[in-house]
DNA sequence: CTTACATATTGATGTTTATCGATATGTAAG
DNA sequence: CTTACATATCGATAAACATCAATATGTAAG
């Protein structure tokens, strides 16, 4: 099973606390990597790092408009990770009656 | 904001492959220790170390009986983390509006 | 075809993390 | 109060990761 390999890349979006504030930075819509730098105190090449991990996790998507790189939240991308998170915590429908059955 | 460093915590919980398989095994219900062990090729040290991570980020809980120690996945940590991935995936109802007026 | 600017890549560095073997703790049974 | 067994902690090591400054690439304007 090697989807545990891309699993866990997925979540890896959301497991540093930077990435996180960018992500909350882009709920309020597409933003360009500038604008981003400016929120998040972190060097440049560091930003362009994490918005790296992000778009290749697709949480995140990219488009170049000049000289500008624009990002905004991926609706697939969120799909694809409450998708993934419901799988991963689902329980059997054994442990679900059993649990019914002890109370 | 140090709500990141608490919500990047409990995402660790998922980014790492071991852990996964950990969670995917306790799917079908309650296991201990040395159950998980069997599963999980990993030396006994790790996977107690991978536990202690799981339990802290809330999404397993522990029991211990006699001599062995049985782990479950945790209903409220299982809300608790389905939640905040809401919350952090949410957009704003502007850049929705915006999202339908563009189309 | 330069110059200026936005972003990406590279290379180095320190920190965190996963992993293991060895050892300690905790618990039940003899 | 030993012994046996399950799990946790410790200490060391290697791999992964975040970070930065420096450099490269890519793009538009002069």
């Amino acid at each position: 099973m090697d989807d545990y390999k891309k699993m866990a890349l997925l979540f890896k979006a959301f497991c540093d606390e930077n990435r996180l504030h960018i992500i909350e930075q882009l709920q309020t819509g597409e933003k360009c990597a500038c604008t981003l730098l400016e929120e998040v105190s972190v060097a440049q090449s560091t930003l362009s790092h994490h918005m790296k991990i992000l778009v290749e996790s697709s949480v995140v998507t990219s488009r170049r408009e000049g000289k500008w790189t624009y990002y905004s939240l991926s609706d697939d991308g969120g799909r694809l990770a409450k998708q993934q998170l419901n799988k991963i915590l689902e329980k059997s429908a054994e442990q679900i009656l059993c649990e019914i059955c002890t109370k």
